[in-house]
DNA sequence: GCGACAG
DNA sequence: ATCTTGTCGC
């Protein structure tokens, strides 16, 4: 797949901070109402060292969530990791990862914020910006954010507000289990991206691309 | 100064 | 993220 290369990546965290701002004027929420063909999902993880960081990216048919493609790469530990900069840590090995997709994906889901985030720039927007391509975040906790709880019912959720702005939702994705924070990352909507979360959740709390993209990296750590 | 803080 | 087994509950 063909990636855009905005910008290199040897800043420090006021150059980071600088560039964060100034890429969330670049994202785009524009409506993907379409039904998805091919659902990307994405991961990291660590060397055992902790020198290495590996990033798989699975794709899937939608709806049955046959394995299409999956691709993989490694790279060395630029960043220590810091809350809010995320993507300048797991970013190059997943831009890696993605330029050896044959497939294009309609969408991909990635572990981590999208909007949900102080500049609203998490590492969802981050990538979708570079692959120019609908991406949404699905992260396991919060990272910023105030929200009610969700109903208790799968696809019960409740909006995530920041600053008097609605910045993602708090997602029941199966009932009476701790729900995901979603938000998109570019070029999607909120709705969009929580409808298409739901679309890919079967019987586990996380989506199907992601927790297939975690069981591979998972796999791969020897490797890394 | 104190607490919060994706992976 | 990562170190780690069994266990309680739906």
């Amino acid at each position: 797949m063909r990636v855009k290369n905005l910008h290199g990546w040897d800043l420090d965290y006021k150059q980071a901070r600088a560039l964060q701002e100034e890429l969330a004027g670049k994202l785009r929420f524009t409506s993907f109402d379409k039904k998805p063909k091919l659902v990307a999902g994405l991961d990291c993880a660590f060397s055992k060292d902790g020198s290495r960081i590996g990033a798989v990216i699975v794709v899937m048919r939608w709806p049955d969530f046959e394995i299409v493609e999956t691709a993989e790469a490694v790279r060395p530990v630029q960043m220590p990791y810091v809350p809010g900069y995320l993507s300048f840590r797991e970013g190059p090995a997943c831009i890696a990862a993605a330029m050896k997709l044959k497939h294009v994906p309609s969408v991909f889901i990635i572990d981590g914020q999208g909007t949900a985030h102080p500049r609203r720039m998490g590492l969802a927007s981050h990538l979708g910006l570079f692959f120019d391509r609908p991406t949404i975040g699905c992260a396991k906790s919060r990272l910023t954010g105030e929200h009610d709880e969700p109903g208790p019912e799968k696809g019960d959720y409740a909006w995530l507000w920041d600053d008097n702005e609605k910045i993602g939702a708090v997602l029941r994705t199966r009932t009476r289990v701790k729900p995901v924070y979603v938000s998109p990352g570019h070029k999607c909507t909120r709705q969009d991206a929580i409808r298409i979360v739901l679309q890919c959740t079967t019987k586990y709390k996380l989506p199907e691309p992601t927790r297939i993209a975690h069981q591979l990296v998972t796999k791969m750590k020897p490797r890394i």
